[in-house]
Parts: structure tokens; C-alpha cells; sequence
DNA sequence: AAGGGCCTCAACCGCTATAGA
DNA sequence: CTCTATAGCGGTTGAGGCCCT
């Protein structure tokens, strides 16, 4: 794409801001309203070029952002927000009001990834150090508390949250509406007959996610699915998480379908904490198998989930 | 007091996405 | 459909302050 420098004019200044600057583009912002960037300079009577006065304003001099230490709470919900979406700092500040993503790239860099570090959590995967060694295997743990169908889930974001697929699920988990089936950088292969009812399965646990994503933003010191160190637990998804997603879907006709996926032999949504579980063995084993692998492939993972999912849902 | 190393964070750079002509 | 301008994003840089010797 052929695009015109936008700082590189002669007389354009750059470096720190000067609060003379500060106030011209203040008072040209408050009379105007914000837009019209690369015109704004010459008409406020600054020789800045259009990016760099959108930046002050936007991480500087934008009236409601919140200046001053970050809270504990406000530390919790960057750690458990960067576990989901990766270094997604735009969409993580729009979870914390006042804050910029400027200003949480930056805490994050200087403060709470060595933070993570001492405690001996990997500050990419928010796993254990020790557990993301060069083997890459997970400890094999089976929770006999939970359903089958929601330890598939479970196992399923688990596994795809720390390997080299995690943007592929983290795109889903943050509400990029793009599904596995039509995204292109899964291989060549999007035309195979059986991937639909896979991609299908991955979108609506993707869904399942975003309705995750909300519980852990509005209950933030109990979300369960995350120990107290921050890191992930095993368990993503908690019983009662899956029964308060059901809460949080709009969509009637997905509600039913989600409840198909995770209710592993037909239990009850209302009902999914006392659900029987079915297919358990089979189940675990299919997903043991993929523990195992040292490659962690989404592509090739799904395709194998493919013929199982007549089996295990 | 000096100066060297480290840390923080505002600002910049390069890129992609999107809207509109 | 193509091209261009603009907005927005994430990674990186570097000035200035702090701390230690």
C-alpha cells in the first residue's frame, strides 16, 4: 500500500509535548470535537502532524482518563484480560475505563510481566515456568468433579490458549466474528467436506467464551477458572460458569445448541452440575492423545476432533 | 559529587483496517 | 473495483529521572 509519510515534512516538530501545545490542542479539540486529524494542526496552530496530535490526546490530554497508580483490582483484570486476549492492549483498555492501552502496554511491560515472572508464571502463557518447558506437555490432571462436556471445553480452550494457535482462539474469544472453517490462516484446506460441524463446534465455544469473558469482567474477584497466583487453572470453564453463559446468550436457538455441545448426552443446562457423564473414557483419552502431541496443530486438532464429534457430543 | 546503569513512560514508527471518492 | 486518506493498533525507541557504587 503506497501511503504518504505523515511525520516526515520539513518544519514538522516532534519529541515531548510543550504545555503551550498542550493548551492549543485542547482548546482546539474542546471548540471543535475530535476528527479531521491531519488537518488539525495547521488549524490550531501547531506544527505537528495529524498522528501525533491524535496520540497526546488520546493517551495524554483526553479529559476522562484516569491518571495514578493502578489499583489491585485494576491489576487483577489486566492479568486475567492479557490470559485471554494476548497483547490485545486496545481491547483490554476497554475493560478498564480511563485507562489507554498506551498506558497498560506500558504497565504491563515494566511492572506486572516481571511481577509474573517472580512469581514463576511464564507472563505469555500465565502457566506455571516449569509446566511450559521445552517438552510443552501439560500435566495430565482429571477433574472427576466435572461433566464430560464441559471438561472438553475446557481441555479444548486450555490447550489452544498457550500454543502458537492462541490468536487463532483468542481472535474468537475476543468477538472477531471470523470462524476456523473461513480463516485463511488455517491452511489450505478450508474446502474439506467435514470441517464445518468442527468449525461450527469451535465458534459456538468461542461464543461460549465472549460469555465468559463478561462473568470474569463483572466478577472479577470470584471468577472461578483462575487460581489466586493468575495464572489459568485447569479448568477454563467451571459448571456453574456454563450454566450462567446460558444466562448471558441472547439467542434462543444458540442456547439450545450450546446446551447440545456441553451437556455431553443430553443433561439439562439447568441441570449440567449433576449431569452424567457420558463417553468420558473415550473422550478423555481422544484429548490425552493431543496432551501428548509435542506440535500443538489447530488444523490438524481439529480435524481429528471432526470424527469424534459424533462421539463425544 | 560524579557517572554509569537501569527503569519508566510519552512519543514515534510501521503496519493494517476501513471509509469514501 | 481501485485508490487514497484517515484512524487505530502493537512494537519500539529514547529522554529523563532514579539508584547504586
Amino acid at each position: 500500500m503506497v501511503r504518504t509519510p505523515c511525520c516526515k515534512e520539513e518544519g514538522i516538530k516532534k519529541g515531548a509535548w510543550t504545555p503551550e501545545e498542550d493548551q492549543k490542542l485542547i482548546a482546539y479539540l474542546q471548540l471543535r470535537g475530535e476528527g479531521g486529524w491531519r488537518t488539525l494542526p495547521e488549524k490550531a496552530g501547531l506544527k505537528r502532524c495529524g498522528k501525533s496530535c491524535r496520540l497526546r490526546w488520546a493517551n495524554y490530554l483526553r479529559p476522562d482518563i484516569k491518571r495514578g497508580e493502578f489499583t489491585p483490582e485494576e491489576d487483577d483484570i489486566i492479568i486475567k484480560l492479557h490470559a485471554l486476549k494476548g497483547n490485545k492492549w486496545a481491547a483490554i483498555a476497554t475493560c478498564l475505563a480511563g485507562r489507554t492501552d498506551n498506558e497498560i502496554k506500558n504497565y504491563w511491560n515494566t511492572n506486572l510481566k516481571k511481577r509474573l515472572k517472580q512469581k514463576g508464571i511464564d507472563p505469555v502463557s500465565h502457566k506455571p515456568i516449569n509446566s511450559t518447558d521445552q517438552t510443552g506437555s501439560e500435566p495430565k490432571k482429571h477433574k472427576l468433579g466435572s461433566s464430560g462436556s464441559a471438561r472438553l471445553l475446557n481441555r479444548v480452550a486450555s490447550k489452544y490458549s498457550v500454543d502458537s494457535n492462541r490468536d487463532i482462539l483468542t481472535g474468537i474469544i475476543i468477538g472477531n466474528s471470523t470462524t476456523i472453517g473461513d480463516d485463511s490462516q488455517n491452511s489450505g484446506d478450508v474446502d474439506s467436506p467435514t470441517k464445518n460441524s468442527t468449525s461450527a463446534l469451535l465458534n459456538k465455544m468461542a461464543a461460549a467464551s465472549s460469555a465468559r469473558t463478561s462473568i470474569l469482567i463483572n466478577n472479577t474477584s470470584t471468577s472461578p477458572g483462575f487460581s489466586d497466583n493468575c495464572s489459568f487453572s485447569d479448568e477454563f470453564f467451571s459448571n456453574e460458569e456454563i450454566s450462567d453463559m446460558y444466562m448471558n446468550v441472547d439467542d434462543v436457538g444458540f442456547i439450545e445448541e450450546l446446551k447440545g455441545i456441553l451437556s455431553c448426552g443430553g443433561a439439562d443446562a439447568g441441570d449440567i452440575k449433576d449431569s452424567p457423564e457420558v463417553n468420558v473414557s473415550d473422550e478423555m483419552h481422544f484429548l490425552d492423545s493431543w496432551n501428548e502431541e509435542d506440535d500443538l496443530d489447530l488444523e490438524k486438532f481439529v480435524s481429528s476432533l471432526d470424527s469424534k464429534i459424533g462421539v463425544f457430543i
